[in-house]
DNA sequence: TGCCAGGCCCTCTTTAGGGCCTT
């Protein structure tokens, strides 16, 4: 894709965002020309605990917080980071709750829709063994981006995916244009009427 | 007190149930 997407990942205490379930830390991976032309990380300190679970999932500890910049500053550096950039992310309905949850803190809202990965990766790579990020970062033999759930880490696996789902489009469906605003219609369509769409597809763009 | 996500997708489906995926 020519037009620049700012793929994200969160960090967080939990599954749901709220008072006591905050995201820890924030990776940008900004996608351009298909690939990685910018970056973004930090970690967040909201004030929340760090439960022994997920201390042990992402290794970010209370103490890495207590140091941290506070959530308020990161998700504004972020959010203008970002800009207008149309987003994306693995599992999208998940850092979409959070990116909303902590936009809403500063009093912003999202003007940008989220293409995701995880859908896409089942309507275009349905023989991989299953969707998990790491899984199809190994098995699509796409580059190691450092620790598994660390944000930036993961936004840059994500990132990768995006690029790799572009490339499927272009070669083994034979689309030429590609854009976000696709991608996010494309994800929509039921798993099993996304052959006949994507041909349809093909067709009118040879028009 | 006891519970604790939710949207997507498949099938032994549609008056439902269970696995996947994210932390």
């Amino acid at each position: 894709m020519r037009q620049r997407v700012a793929v994200i990942d969160f960090e967080t205490t939990g599954i749901t965002p709220g008072p006591d379930c905050r995201a820890t830390e924030i990776g940008v991976a900004m996608v351009e020309n298909g690939r990685v032309v910018d970056r973004f990380q930090s970690l967040m300190n909201a004030g929340v605990r760090v439960p022994p679970m997920i201390e042990a999932l992402t290794g970010i500890s209370n103490a890495m917080l207590r140091a941290a910049p506070p959530a308020h500053a990161v998700m504004r550096d972020a959010a203008a980071f970002v800009g207008s950039a149309p987003l994306a992310a693995h599992n999208a309905s998940f850092d979409r709750k959070f990116w909303d949850y902590e936009l809403a803190q500063l009093g912003l809202a999202r003007g940008q829709d989220f293409a995701c990965t995880l859908l896409l990766s089942r309507r275009l790579l349905p023989q991989a063994p299953n969707h998990k990020l790491g899984t199809l970062t190994r098995w699509a033999s796409l580059p190691d981006t450092g620790r598994a759930h660390r944000a930036l880490a993961d936004a840059e696996m994500a990132a990768n995916l995006l690029c790799h789902l572009e490339d499927t489009l272009r070669g083994q469906f034979r689309l030429g244009d590609v854009n976000h605003g696709m991608l996010c219609k494309l994800q929509k369509v039921a798993a099993a009427k996304i052959r006949p769409y994507l041909d349809e597809l093909q067709a009118a763009q040879r028009v």
